[in-house]
DNA sequence: CCGGACGCTGAAGGCAGCCTGAAGCCACCT
DNA sequence: AGGTGGCTTCAGGCTGCCTTCAGCGTCCGG
């Protein structure tokens, strides 16, 4: 048990090194409550759960027409065959133990395969392009170079062009939504973002937060 | 019963830094009133309450045709059932003990499910449109630029086009519902937005209220 | 017609919120 | 080991928002 919890932070933190945004529950009810209600691009799902096992988190999922993409982490040693948990709808499997190099490369995988078949919609805003499969920003033809960090946040507000997104928001986001520091960070980003991509792009809603804009 | 008022102090002392406006009371039936005179956009709802249960609280308010998201707290050691909270049409329930964070991400995805699902509307009142998701507001196809507080204000307004709103109302709104201060400030913020608006816009009900129309 | 309550609005101080440059730290690469 | 680049923190400085206050106008009851 303690040692799956160091496994798991473990993952999370190699994965958010990698540039993603992860979430860790410890709980297989908590685990299907959480994806229900959030749209994640990717689920690392134990079978040994507490609460409730990953099969039946996988199945329950699947059963409601959720088709958030699985890698499924299962033990060695039997009682559970990993046929079975590709039966109930994961779209991968892993067996421990495995490497963390195995394990970012499977996620990669999975993650740009259902950015091929979903046909990644590259977010626009004006001459502002934002390919979310790729990692690459563009203005106009010519590609701006921005780091893990920076395109997250651009990201976030690409999604929500013209809207006002909370800072809170903002880092819940592009850190985790158990981030507890400074929102100062946010303010940087966007002040290196509006640098890089002119300033006129990125608007302050004193008070409430930033607009992705088209026209200045 | 102390330490149900230090948690529920501390919760929304948090929400409240999260940008969430919050109000608190300790006794079911007062909460009950509270939630049907007030158009709330979320209930964190303990089960164990003086004057009235939150079960009863809950299904009161559905029998009523109240469809407000309602975040329900049940104690682990039993009696009570989680499922007997949904089944009373609480949307999300969660189980003591928890950790903040896990309460602030439930009350996020409870909004923005509700938020998706009753989409943006812009409010139209006339030739004003106020569009809350982007924080703008327009005059015909001028925009026009707003404070935070003002912005506040005139959403109280705009979503009540045409009724008379209380000041205490828009107080409680706008500010903290247990906000202490001169009531004057929102005849201030009334005389700033009949200026950048046009004075005909808000009505003044002397001794209730002001009123948002759309001719004048 | 008068008095009081209520409402309006301009002025001003204090400070919250934001921006940005700089520096420390860490991971990774050479 | 040294260098590089990215992430985060910190502090200084500034804008302009929030709030209070006071004086004046307006409405209504007596």
């Amino acid at each position: 048990m303690e040692d799956e919890k160091r496994l798991a932070a473990s993952l999370a933190g190699g994965l958010r090194a990698e540039g993603y945004a992860v979430d860790v529950v410890h709980d297989g009810r908590e685990g299907l409550h959480l994806a229900t209600e959030t749209a994640y691009d990717l689920l690392v799902l134990d079978i040994m759960l507490p609460g409730m096992n990953g099969y039946r988190v996988c199945a329950a999922l699947r059963a409601a027409g959720n088709d958030v993409p699985i890698l499924m982490l299962t033990a060695k040693d039997g009682e559970y065959d990993e046929a079975e948990g590709l039966d109930t709808g994961a779209d991968d499997y892993l067996t421990k133990p495995f490497s963390y190099v195995v394990l970012v490369a499977r996620v990669r995988a999975l993650l740009r395969r259902r950015g091929r078949s979903a046909a990644a919609p590259a977010l626009s805003v004006g001459d502002l392009r934002v390919d979310t499969a790729a990692r690459r920003v563009f203005l106009g033809d010519d590609e701006v170079a921005l780091t893990a960090k920076e395109f997250a946040v651009l990201e976030q507000l690409a999604r929500r062009a013209g809207e006002v997104v909370g800072k809170p928001e903002i880092m819940a986001h592009v850190w985790d939504f158990a981030y507890e520091g400074d929102p100062n960070i946010v303010e940087v980003y966007v002040s290196a973002l509006r640098r890089k991509l002119g300033a006129h792009r990125i608007q302050t809603a004193r008070g409430a937060g930033y607009r992705l804009v088209a026209t200045p």
